[in-house]
DNA sequence: CTGAAAGCGCTAACAG
DNA sequence: CTGTTAGCGCTTTCAG
């Protein structure tokens, strides 16, 4: 079953390759209409399909692109690629999706194993460990848009959220509440975002005269969040309101309410960072920062779009703004203590 | 910025192309010592990354599959998606996901763009209407695995789970517990794994001699789902218990009963097909019978690479078992009705 | 053990 | 308006 080719569909509709080529590419404006026709019945009659690989080689373009995500756990991340691949489709283009599992080497086997598959540009969640190869792709060139981490050093186009101010926001509203022991949970401080949200948490606290406590800052792999939240509810002075930093560290705050009995919002309030799809149909429903990941996404897409095409190549900081979501798990005061 | 190719390196080093080539290839055996360090050495000093995409033109292989999902919303969809991906990287090979949307049109665009871009096999979530399609390429013998839902007279790999059973079992749970009237809830009846869970249904109410009533069996699209629960639940027999088909219907029933103040188990007990990623961290825990989507994910890659490498073109049904897990939404009788 | 040469299937000038 | 030609970057006999 020998695959059927251009120069077969050429022969059988008895024109040359060329004018097949020119016939599938849409530039037939002056072309014979029977010329059109013989090469549509051979098409048909052979039942040919154009190889893309091929065309990819001689036009350098595979009108793909890859997009590495640092962590597909991550709802927004999953949410921002979708977004991504949206706008890709609405161009014509395709999206390569791979997950680092925030893990440089693998960033870096993703970054080129991408690059050697001749995807025209690159969308990355970075890790932030490959300081070199992202540099060296700057300085080739290389279409990159980098999402939701900043990278000091790297001048690319960069989209990222207010984290501070959304934090900020979120815990003055806690203070509001009534709340003075808040506790904030993140995995491990190693990136930019997770800084950024307890800086805001600090600051929030600042601002409020509040004394900020470290023991109430848990900040830690995500299979030890559990052991440290149990440290942290055996202290004298509980927290009664807790501010998840991100949606994994959420749901390890969950198991511990689960196991211990914890009511939401009497016992504790919280607030989430992170889309959680369940959050206003959970029992009770969940506030949360809500970062833009349609947006994000499409920005991404529009501003890669364009160093394809050349149409540009800023490297600018696009910072977008947090929703926060009221819901029930923060909206009573805290009567206890 | 020119890329840099092989025949740069062939001259920086001083061989020919082949040689190169020989060396990427790790076919170097016979490769003097001082030809393999001159090559390195110029790889190195010309920062050359080779070209998959010619690779690929002359070795007719890309390395790449292709999944396309019928709809990428289920939860189910993502996760056996992600079991394939896994497992193709353990074999050196990729995948592209394209999302269906449960269009046959986009199906069928999607089955050839891929096929365009020569990956060199497909695992198809079957939106079941382009059956032509699927014939031709069983005739073709391309490499081919059909999950999810089985297609009546195409003869391909096909994986799925024993959608009527485990669903009989879910009934018969919900009856144990002491459950008369209990409702089901899916999407339209159009492909095959919705049917076979509402055949479930009825054989288990059969097998009890509970006379099925048609009043109970919502199957609509999502978006009237909403609408035609609170239909049922104004009769005067409401259900005391419900099966959520899947993942999607379920949240249009968490809505109803946040909506309504429904109380679960209490009210109504609940089981879900489908793995709801909070099932157990959520008040209450909720009931679902789980499909294993990381061994369907597994086995599907697995036999995709089986026919890819002409190992084998077997066409046999693959039905995997589901898991009834019990939790909280469905552990108490209900005591009211 | 290494090099020369012939393509893979398609596109893009440039002639005719 | 259509055909000829020369590659894209790599692999793969087949000589040497």
């Amino acid at each position: 079953m020998r695959r059927v080719t251009m120069a077969d569909v050429a022969k059988e509709a008895g024109v040359s390759k060329s004018t097949v080529s020119q016939f599938l590419n849409k530039r037939y404006e002056h072309m014979g209409d029977e010329t059109k026709e013989k090469i549509r019945a051979a098409i048909e009659k052979l039942g040919y399909r154009p190889n893309y690989i091929a065309r990819s080689l001689k036009q350098k373009r595979t009108a793909m692109i890859g997009i590495i995500v640092a962590n597909i756990m991550h709802r927004v991340s999953t949410e921002i690629s979708r977004a991504i691949e949206d706008y890709c489709h609405e161009h014509d283009m395709h999206a390569i999706v791979c997950n680092a599992d925030d893990d440089p080497v693998k960033e870096r086997k993703y970054i080129e194993m991408l690059r050697a598959r001749q995807v025209d540009g690159l969308i990355v969640f970075p890790t932030g460990e490959n300081i070199e190869l992202y540099k060296q792709m700057e300085k080739e060139n290389y279409p990159i848009v980098f999402v939701d981490r900043k990278i000091d050093g790297v001048n690319v186009n960069t989209i990222v959220v207010n984290n501070k101010e959304a934090t900020h926001q979120a815990v003055s509203h806690l203070i509001q509440k009534g709340h003075r022991k808040i506790a904030i949970v993140t995995p491990p401080l190693t990136i930019y975002p997770r800084i950024e949200r307890v800086n805001g948490y600090k600051q929030a606290l600042r601002d409020y005269s509040i004394k900020i406590k470290p023991e109430y800052m848990i900040s830690t792999d995500i299979k030890n969040i559990l052991s440290q939240l149990k440290t942290v509810f055996t202290l004298p002075e509980k927290p009664t309101a807790l501010v998840a930093g991100n949606d994994l560290s959420f749901f390890e705050v969950m198991t511990f309410i689960k196991e211990n009995r914890v009511c939401i919002p009497q016992d504790l309030a919280i607030v989430v960072f992170d889309n959680i799809p369940f959050a206003n149909i959970s029992n009770p429903t969940i506030t949360t920062i809500a970062q833009p990941a349609y947006e994000m996404g499409k920005k991404a897409a529009e501003l890669l779009l364009k160093q394809i095409n050349k149409e540009r190549v800023g490297s600018e900081l696009y910072t977008f703004p947090c929703k926060l979501i009221i819901r029930e798990s923060s909206s009573e005061k805290n009567i206890i203590n």
